[in-house]
RNA sequence: CGGGAUGUGGCGCAGCCUGGCAGCGCACCUGCUUUGGGAGCAGGGGGUCGGGAGUUCAAAUCUCCCCAUCCCGACCA
């Protein structure tokens, strides 16, 4: 391919909007364009390395056997009700209605339309399967963000897997595991897959995988002592023993004028770790309380993991006036009845603790979790900090921040069940296939991608997924000598199958390397009289800068080498 | 949805406070010179100043409403 025929529009400035390093590269290097918010045109360049992302995915897909479908992207509601999601996606479904009035949906997923066509599944020796497909998924987010990293519209690798039984069910759901090890590393993602949350998709064995960046959204704990990692929405730590204080024989109310927060009252002599923190909110539709440890931080996700509640959201203050008798800052659940209190475990066993009295400006102390308030349940639900003890090896926790390049869960019969699936087994009776669903967003490992490989003067893609392979640069288009070198090369390269691009613009040398750097081609062959005249090129790698003189007759054989050397290549 | 910010040629910005010719750099077009790290000179094209209403002799500038975009929080590939 020719430069001068290519549409790149690079840019020496980054739009204003764009801030995430990912988003302001792509925009530069002319690899794609934003239509609206969470909303992007692929160019060129940049269809290239998606297709490239993809078809590494797919290589690995079919490798443990997947099998590639496409499905609709538009759906109609009837197919979401009957699992149950049309009412649960909410605000994050688009929905649409056609001139008959009928409900559409747009795809956020295809756990439905998959599980409709594994009716046709009829026996267990049509098992196990694995379908897939790289198909766009839309979905209303609250806050597209960071270029293309959070979009409202994506190309996803979706799969889904069928078997018999759970023993089944594990083994679709390890091949995935290792076929997404294999994909990162060959896209050169550093991956740590982490136990995760399942979030709204339900299921049981829920595993994220995961790579460092401070562009991503979820934070990641790790253990140094041992291979524990998890998301924050799950993760668990040791509690380092703390001792109670002095109790008394009931709580005591002691006056706390214009003490509203947790600070306020360990300035006043009532350390966080010997506070009780009450929160109130309203779940479902009524008012609970949560009670942490002063110092322990509320994980909304962990609650609604284990509860299974639906809208959970802090109570207003007026509402909790009326329920309790007093404002935020001064609440507690000593003598609540009438509410459920949910409790952490880092609370039991615990006395000689301070908390609201729920009347302003006084609060108790001395209360005893046990004897004072009727916990009506324990649960895990707070946030645990980096530096707290591996709970299984003891080892300092770190928390790091990473983007969730992909998750793979088991997602169990929930689906099969509602869309009426099922197969004879070998006894001739009815069974429901366990299903497994994984999911790889295209574009977001682009942007991972980005994220962890460039430097100041651009991108710097792996081999495998670099929109060329290798770029020939000519310096001066109108020395004739160097044209010809060029042109034999860049033919002689197409044929062996190189995705060679020829910098053939009658540009400024200076121009032309920045922005062969910015777009982030693995190989540069500098082709000028300075060398030509003797017989020589420079071949320049991108990643290193490193720098080589190569005589012309070793052009094509160096770079076919380097680049099947770069192909192959696995983190 | 809560908090913060921004909208002026393709991109980056100034002008707004104090109303009075719509400007600068880059990019683009033409010519000449230049050519191994984002060239120089000369000439040139391109903007309903996010949209609407209002105030005024006069609005990019003041007022009100709306829209869009970005960042921080609650949600996810």
């Amino acid at each position: 391919m020719r430069w001068s025929n290519l549409f790149i529009p690079t840019l020496r400035e980054a739009p204003a909007e764009a801030d995430a390093v990912n988003h302001r590269l792509l925009v530069r290097g002319g690899f794609i364009r934003q239509l609206q918010s969470g909303h992007y045109s692929m160019l060129p360049l940049g269809w290239r390395v998606h297709q490239k992302v993809g078809e590494v995915i797919r290589q690995e897909m079919d490798a443990i056997g997947g099998q590639e479908f496409l499905l609709p992207a538009m759906h109609q509601a009837s197919l979401w009700q009957k699992s149950g999601r049309w009412d649960s996606m909410g605000d994050e479904m688009f929905r649409l209605t056609d001139r008959k009035g009928a409900d559409l949906a747009l795809g956020m997923t295809h756990e439905e339309v998959f599980a409709t066509l594994s009716l046709e599944l009829a026996s267990y020796r049509d098992l196990p399967q694995i379908w897939y497909q790289i198909q766009w998924k839309f979905r209303d987010e609250p806050r597209p963000k960071a270029g293309l990293l959070r979009v409202r519209e994506f190309a996803m690798k979706d799969s889904y897997s069928f078997d018999i039984d759970d023993e089944g069910l594990d083994s679709s759901f390890d091949m995935h595991h290792g076929a997404y090890q294999a994909i990162f590393s060959r896209l050169d993602l550093d991956a740590v897959p982490v136990q995760a949350s399942s979030g709204a998709m339900g299921g049981s064995a829920s595993v994220e995988f995961m790579v460092a960046s401070p562009a991503g959204e979820d934070d990641v704990v790790q253990c140094g002592g041992c291979d524990y990692a998890a998301n924050v929405e799950r993760a668990t730590a040791a509690l380092e023993p703390i001792q109670n204080r002095v109790g008394s024989d009931a709580p005591e109310s002691i006056p706390t004028p214009d003490i509203r927060t947790i600070k306020a009252l360990s300035d006043a002599g009532h350390p966080p770790e010997h506070q009780i923190k009450t929160l109130v909110y309203r779940i479902d539709g009524s008012l609970v309380l949560i009670l942490l440890r002063g110092d322990h931080a509320f994980l909304e996700q962990k609650f609604v993991d284990a509860t299974g509640a639906i809208d959970l959201v802090p109570a207003e203050a007026d509402e909790i006036r009326a329920a309790l008798g007093a404002s935020p800052g001064s609440l507690g659940a000593v003598g609540v009845t009438d509410l459920t209190i949910y409790a952490d475990p880092a609370l039991e066993g615990r006395s000689g603790m301070t908390t609201g009295a729920n009347e302003d400006d006084v609060h108790l102390t001395g209360v005893d979790i046990a004897r004072d308030i009727a916990v009506d349940r324990w649960l895990d639900m707070r946030g645990i900090e980096a530096g707290e003890p591996c709970a299984s090896c003891g080892e300092a926790l770190t928390i790091t921040r990473c983007i969730e390049a992909g998750h793979i869960f088991k997602l169990g019969r929930k689906y099969s069940e509602a869309m009426g699936v099922s197969v004879l087994d070998a006894e001739g009776e009815n069974r429901v296939p366990t299903m497994g669903s994984y999911g790889i967003g295209v574009g977001r490992a682009m942007a991972a991608i980005v994220e962890t490989h460039h430097d100041d003067a651009g991108m710097i893609w792996p081999m495998c997924v670099a929109p060329f392979e290798v770029v020939l640069t000519v310096v001066k288009v109108d020395h004739e000598g160097s044209m010809a070198v060029a042109e034999a090369a860049h033919g002689e390269l197409l044929a062996a199958g190189i995705d060679v691009l020829l910098d053939d613009r009658d540009g400024r040398p200076g121009v032309k390397f920045a922005d062969s750097e910015l777009i982030g081609i693995p190989l540069r062959v500098t082709i000028g009289p300075r060398g030509i005249d003797s017989g020589m090129l420079e071949l320049t790698m991108r990643a290193t800068g490193e720098q080589q003189d190569l005589p012309v007759g070793d052009l094509v054989t160096r770079v076919v080498e380097l680049v099947h050397e770069g192909r192959s290549a696995r983190l």
